[in-house]
DNA sequence: CTTGACCCTCACATTTGTGTGATGGTTTGA
DNA sequence: TCAAACCATCACACAAATGTGAGGGTCAAG
């Protein structure tokens, strides 16, 4: 498919699907005219793109991470160097300490929708008791 | 205190502290010499914000949800205008997005890296028994 | 063959969170 | 009293992600 499709289906600028190129984090092949051609599976990795950054991952983490979410990730063994496993381990407890930021406070945003949805209800109950 | 020990207990360059506080994140009071003088409360408040900023969250937004997060969240019904209420479901709702995203990658990243070690393992014991 | 809808590259701009340093006031201890 | 270690404001700089648009090809439909 061409840049517009996959803009389209990932909801996704053109200029960020270069950019994310230009990074490294996709590979597109080129038909002769010079535009960009992608396989299918760049929707799936747009999208998981497009989500780490949301979730405050640099580009350069995510292309390191990247190969590594593969589902054949049997095959590579030999680029698993000790430095890389490192930068893994590493990447993965920063996630999950991010994990645990956003769960206590979503957590804590949800209590407060609860209690003051709660109120108004009993606010509304109130009134219409009073209505009639 | 001042902001040098805020600056050291949350581990938080100067400058950012006063960033934060020109984004209405956290107030200072101030000395009559004009130095900043901050509650000890702000230790755990700067240190939330840090953690809410590193998972992709802009001080615009923490600057909304922050007055939620507090406590005595009994208290203030009054601000809870149907657009605010509106922008907690919004940003909670992101905040799962995020927290799934996150999680499924760290999950990935977790099972590449068993799978690397435990190959490794394996190797260490085959050279094992073949010096021996 | 032209028009409209694509695509390309290049380049400059903006926002946000940070870094860094200049310039100068306050406080404390030798 | 003077130096060191704080603090203040201000301003310029920077990287990263993103916006925007100029200038120019390609291609299919009318």
């Amino acid at each position: 498919m061409r840049i517009g499709e996959l803009s389209e289906r990932t909801n996704t600028p053109r200029r960020l699907l270069r950019y994310y190129e230009e990074q490294g984090l996709i590979v597109a092949n080129r038909a002769p005219n010079g535009y960009r051609d992608y396989d299918e599976y760049n929707v799936d990795r747009v999208i998981q793109i497009r989500g780490l950054l949301d979730a405050g991952l640099p580009t350069r983490i995510i292309k390191q991470i990247l190969p590594c979410l593969n589902k054949p990730r049997v095959i590579h063994f030999s680029d698993a160097t000790p430095e890389m496993i490192a930068t893994l381990e590493h990447e993965r407890d920063r996630m999950s300490q991010r994990i645990r930021c956003l769960t206590r406070n979503r957590d804590a945003i949800e209590e407060y929708l609860q209690t003051v949805l709660e109120n108004d209800r009993r606010k509304a109950e109130t009134e219409t008791a009073t209505a009639s």
